[in-house]
DNA sequence: TATTGTTATACTCTATAACTATA
DNA sequence: TATAGTTATAGAGTATAACAATA
């Protein structure tokens, strides 16, 4: 029923005007209080979140990617033979999780596998020429969709932005 | 194998140090490059948005209640009679994720459903006592939670952050 | 005994589609 | 014909637990 949603998280909606925008309907829904949400901080980082979170992913819509892939392989491309627990680590989630994206990847193509010879209880991931390449293309895509938010700022007001954000995951 | 993981967003980690704060392993990991990530605000809001989850998640814990039931206890409590599908508008998720919520708030006495005589398709939400109770102790709950956050801000700060985030989800 | 990677499984949150009843 | 609510289903993203290979 929601328009553009591709995803687990709910869809933000550029049309919130839409329902009011149209004839006045015969029993009109009441205007409603929204009480104390809108100064909560969560509340707050969570819509932003849900607005780019949904806004990537149209983004990256035809290319098939996810935002955790997109992570992973800049990771992956600034870390040759970067350990699957690394990469757990960095992008604080379940090796079990990564060993799936990476499944993913490796029947793409995209990266390889290979066992250390340093330690080989590890599996280095290593991009392949086309990983590279499809990195690329996404990588213009996360451009245009972080442009999209960012000139909603100063260059002043970005930086501190990013620096109270960096305050809460520290 | 992450440690206080209650839900889809991944673990937090308040104890990133803890792999390097062993002795020495045999054969480190190597440290890694981070890439452009940082720099990006997509990931940033991200990363605060799970620090901020997963710290609601621990504290609500106890009490079972999800983050998306608080809002939707809020906005029940600050309009009586709401419609479900105003519910859903108001917190951007599709009504039938609001059928869910609300089956289960009303299992547990929380909330009860009352047909409009305005529309009788309408099935207006109402609060119980026990709901207005349980309530006002997950207000302070929340309360405790938002503030382990808001005081790594001045006042003036965190009137200028949540005014950031707004222009984002506007 | 601890760590890396793996497999199998399950959970949360959410959407989509089709339906009922009302309007 | 459109809207509010419902049901049934599916999918994304992720965690947990148990295990093998290696350290």
């Amino acid at each position: 029923m929601k328009k553009d949603a591709t995803n687990h998280v709910k869809t933000r909606n550029p049309g919130a005007a839409e329902k009011r925008s149209t004839k006045e309907p015969v029993a009109p829904l009441p205007p409603i209080s929204v009480g104390l949400l809108p100064n909560l901080l969560g509340y707050n980082v969570r819509r932003a979140q849900i607005a780019l979170w949904r806004d990537l992913i149209r983004s990256l819509g035809e290319r098939k990617v996810r935002p955790a892939v997109f992570s992973l392989l800049v990771l992956a491309e600034a870390n040759h033979g970067i350990a699957q627990i690394q990469l757990a680590n960095q992008l604080d989630v379940d090796k079990a999780t990564i060993v799936g994206l990476i499944d993913r990847l490796q029947k793409q193509k995209w990266v390889t596998r290979k066992q250390s010879t340093v330690d080989r209880r590890r599996q280095g991931i290593y991009l392949t020429a086309l990983g590279k390449r499809e990195l690329e293309k996404l990588k213009r895509t996360m451009i245009e969709h972080e442009a999209r938010f960012t000139r909603l700022f100063s260059a002043d007001e970005l930086m501190q932005l990013i620096g109270f954000l960096r305050r809460i995951h520290p």
